[in-house]
DNA sequence: GTAGGTGCAAATGGTTTGCAATTCG
DNA sequence: CGAATTGCAAACCATTTGCACCTAC
């Protein structure tokens, strides 16, 4: 735990539920955080193991289910390989995903804002992260439906 | 075969892509696009089976994974026991999930709209659906909080 | 008629779990 | 010190796959 990875509110809200700050949290945490891209189980394994060289699947399992209870990240589907995470810490995520290969594009624009606000006092929901994914065919992949092979386009 | 619960626009894209229209294929998609919630594999298999006794579970798995590629469906994680699908044909999914019991709310209002044109062009990606999803705590669980088990309130 | 699709059952491997040792508070 | 957490390895079970039979086209 050499390293101050969790911001003072992710701390708070293990131990306020009754969770202790380890080394194998610290860790899984930091490689979210500082992901590009959303990341598998055994991805987050490879990553986290340069700062906590004996941590285990097992344990990134365990994290990953923990921090996804506490609303700190959220496994989505983006393609092939099983569940991928993103750390929702900063409240919002935003991608566009083709469903041929699978390429991720981001982008920071967000309309949910408003919406987000209505919804909270018509169900009394209390809203703390939102995703919002377009889901289609990239670039590349419509010109090759074009080309006839699958005749998507 | 009996009943027509495909879209001309599905068997379109089935048939265009190389794929039958089959008795299987048949009954999955009646189940997804009648069902208010989004199903496990599982749950599709045992709905499936009123309209195909014989339906088998590996059809189930190969059929989800054949829409999804096309674009009929789409795999989510809304709490626990694995993926479930939903129907995409009709372009948008809207949801709040709980992140403590995973109880599950949609509504209509959808804002994505403008921002998938402005996306579509800036990208040149051809967008097909969307999701939005927003993730907190609903009403119960927050008074379950506050009652001091958890200390998430 | 034939390539594509299905059901079955076995194989696979991702995920979970029991437990002794370790660590946080 | 006591309870929570971890790593390991075995257990579990969801998913995939091989194959012979069937069916859409």
């Amino acid at each position: 735990m050499e390293e101050n990875v969790m911001t003072q509110a992710m701390i708070v809200r293990l131990q306020q539920a009754g969770y202790r700050k380890t080394a194998a949290r610290n860790a899984v945490m930091a490689v979210l955080r500082q992901a590009p891209l959303h990341l598998t189980h055994q991805e987050i394994l490879s990553q986290a193991r340069a700062l906590n060289a004996t941590l285990s699947l097992a344990s990134v399992y365990r994290t990953l289910e923990l921090f996804t209870s506490l609303g700190l990240c959220r496994p989505l589907y983006l393609g092939e390989g099983g569940p991928r995470f993103a750390c929702v810490e900063d409240g919002h995520h935003h991608h566009m995903v083709c469903r041929a290969c699978y390429c991720t594009y981001h982008f920071p624009e967000c309309t949910a804002g408003e919406l987000e606000v209505e919804l909270s006092s018509r169900f009394g929901f209390r809203i703390e992260s939102h995703l919002v994914e377009f889901y289609g065919l990239c670039r590349e992949c419509q010109a090759e439906g074009e080309a006839g092979k699958d005749g998507l386009g």
